[in-house]
DNA sequence: GGATAACATGTTGTGCACAATATAGTTGTT
DNA sequence: AACAACTATATTGTGCACAACATGTTATCC
């Protein structure tokens, strides 16, 4: 046998590893299962999720009649323009969006939808819906799970 | 004023959209929010946050004396060959593990741990309580999360 | 009004994530 | 033995994600 001491504290590490491995990854794999999931029903669109989450935010922009500039949707996504210059450009490029520099401020771009993107819109109605039948997640259940995440977001994001 | 009818299935599509964001974004936006949150923690061990999952299950394995082949690892961690095999070859270029492929069955690769890379363990053990003071998440409420996190990955991954 | 800081976007480079395909090895059937 | 079916990993290509840096712009302080 060996001594109960050491032993004890190398199964804390262990448990401490495994705990966090299933804490933290298990965001980390369902948020890849569930963009997954997504996959076959954006590419009916020939969409990427965040392709999709983009063209979100421009559809409730475009009816407020806004022409978000690229830092406004990146403060709603969270993504850095490294991340939104070539994804912007590659919708711009499939005719959805336009990119146009500011006259008044040359360091602005804003971003509006094109007739096209627009209509995309009707097309991607549904999305929502048969994404929640697929999971099958009752509704009052992803209420709570977004409620909860949306906590912890901003007990993540909050002191910086 | 509008007609209701029309208003009304317009703002039930607005809606949709919008819950959608919320419910599948929030989990977007967390992952990231967390990895974010490892990563000053992890560059003290000059790993990633996929890197680190990768040698969580090698310390996992190694304390079975096990050396798991690549598909085991991609197994626990739902991730493909695609992702693992220049990220292995990353961490045997440091001397972290070693790859070889078996004589047995030359199809597959086993991966082991070297000294030095059993040896980062101790480094990385204090990662997990770190972190979990860095978000100010309290044990009983991080639980509850991963328990519905990991409800949700077999209800996502269930049905094929 | 000229230095300087703060700002908005773009560029470049590294590292995942994943689909599609390739390669090579194994097993089973005839 | 020959061949097909299957398996394990590797390769290639596209698209994020983000850090670090570059470029040009505006504002501010003195």
């Amino acid at each position: 046998m060996k001594e109960r001491k050491a032993l004890d504290s190398e199964e804390d590490i262990n448990n401490l590893l495994a705990l966090d491995n299933q804490l933290c990854f298990a965001l980390y794999a369902v948020n890849r299962a569930i963009t997954g999931r997504y996959r076959p029903l954006l590419a009916e669109l020939d969409l990427t999720y965040p392709q999709y989450l983009v063209m979100l935010v421009m559809w409730e922009a475009d009816r407020k009649g806004d022409s978000p500039r690229v830092s406004s949707i990146g403060e709603r996504l969270r993504l850095d323009s490294g991340t939104l210059t070539p994804l912007l450009r590659r919708l711009e490029q499939r005719g959805l969006l336009t990119r146009q520099r500011s006259s008044e401020d040359e360091r602005v771009v804003t971003v509006a939808l094109t007739d096209e993107g627009r209509a995309m819109r009707e097309k991607a109605s549904d999305v929502p819906l048969r994404l929640l039948c697929d999971l099958g997640v009752g509704p009052e259940q992803a209420v709570q799970l977004r409620e909860d995440l949306r906590d912890l977001l901003s007990r993540v994001e909050g002191d910086r």
